[in-house]
DNA sequence: CGTGCCGTTGACGATATTCAAGTGCAGTGG
DNA sequence: CCACTGCACTTGAATATCGTCAACGGCACG
């Protein structure tokens, strides 16, 4: 592994020196939480637990799903490396749905009442909530996508997704990027079948449009990739920010 | 109408004896904000507008949806009497979908600075949490729907949350209760056509799961639609509520 | 008494699933 | 070093679910 990317947490949240003492104190305290790791493909939070503790992943990609009694399973989010995650349900009485890692973790714990005070801290406060309600706006997306669109669409506005957020967060070089996601995971996230994902993955390859072999990523024609997804970015309410160079 | 059920935004909120004086002085001027009214069937708000003031339907369906180029369009939630709703969009940039009445509705507006004061208010500021939360987890739980379930379930299971979230605000008696969609309006939600979704409401009916006759619904066999929609109530975190009786 | 929307029905067709078999590659252990 | 194992990916054929198209009935509203 690289170096250590700036804790999510703070990269969310708005510059120290807009920040009170007390919210300044606040940031120390989480900067100096220790890390801890979690291997790939394992569970981080099962669906009915109760947690006392709240998690931020640091490094890493994971996931959200929930399990039908019968087994059938979808993913209902992904979670990127800067997204912060777990820093809400114990919020709630117990978890209703599951988290699992795709890659290796590393991420941090804060007790819970911690977790409350930063959530009515002024300006910490008014930036999870801003976090909150973009990733409540891909939720919403996603209901769109899998109610709405074909399965070509559906995979191809899938991958502009996530495209556009790892850009924002800095993992994009050159139109490229590391992709650890399988045809299975895909499929699991847009509601196919993992052979139809791959009959899917062929013809946007064979129109061009993207290179995927091993865990990298290559968008080769972006603007096509996103008519064919009728992918419209402003749901992900990025600014314009530095890092996209 | 009958008389107003009391101001939903108070009604999710913590009792007014466990508040700082402050948060009383919040909660009084919005008490006194005036009711404004729209009629059914129109929009609210449109996706691409800018905010300047917040929204909070007071009685009335009402539901948000998506648009695609081609016009193919997607209701991502439906939004009940007692929900807290457009609290937040203000604090984005624009919207990035549109909401719509299904109802005559009434509403109040707050200004964006209010609603910022509210979010970072101690007690008032945490419960808007955990209604925002639970907002988050019915989106997912529809992701799972659309995702996984089959029509018939996918059907079934959207009644049953309707059903318990009506329940939750006190607008079911006798297992009955208004009932103002129509069967497009399911079929936008499910992502279904109408056609579809009608034989599936037949299915229901011809199983003695459900009577659905003008604007009136009623469970003639509420563990039985559950069953058939693979419902676990759980992940809308309804604590056990003196109004469910 | 029209007009329009909502619900209903049937025949047909398309998209996606299911089932089954086989390939390639990475990691493991002999 | 090489065989063996498991997993991800790939391919084809048969099938099913759901969508499309089209027409009609009922009811509310003007």
């Amino acid at each position: 592994m690289q170096d250590l990317p700036p804790n999510p947490l703070l990269a969310h949240l708005p510059d120290p020196s807009e920040l009170s003492e007390t919210e300044r104190d606040y940031l120390d305290m989480i900067a100096a939480a220790p890390l801890l790791t979690l291997g790939a493909r394992r569970d981080l939070l099962r669906d009915g637990e109760t947690l006392r503790t709240c998690h931020v992943i640091v490094q890493g990609w994971a996931c959200r799903y929930k399990t039908l009694e019968d087994g059938r399973r979808q993913i209902t989010a992904f979670v990127l490396p800067g997204d912060l995650c777990d820093l809400y349900p114990p919020l709630l009485a117990e978890m209703d749905h599951s988290l699992a890692t795709i890659t290796a973790i590393r991420y941090i714990e804060l007790p819970r009442d911690r977790v409350e005070q930063l959530v009515v801290a002024p300006a910490i406060g008014r930036a999870l909530w801003r976090d909150m309600l973009v990733t409540m706006a891909i939720q919403r997306e996603w209901t769109v996508s899998i109610g709405q669109r074909d399965a070509l669409e559906r995979l191809a506005h899938m991958l502009c997704e996530l495209f556009f957020r790892l850009r924002a967060a800095g993992l994009v070089r050159d139109d490229r990027c590391e992709f650890p996601l399988t045809q299975t995971d895909l499929a699991e996230a847009t509601g196919m079948t993992p052979v139809h994902v791959n009959r899917m993955v062929q013809e946007l390859r064979s129109r061009g449009l993207i290179y995927w072999k091993g865990r990298v990523l290559e968008m080769l024609d972006l603007p096509g990739l996103c008519r064919a997804g009728l992918f419209n970015p402003t749901y992900l309410h990025q600014s314009a920010d530095p890092r996209l160079a």
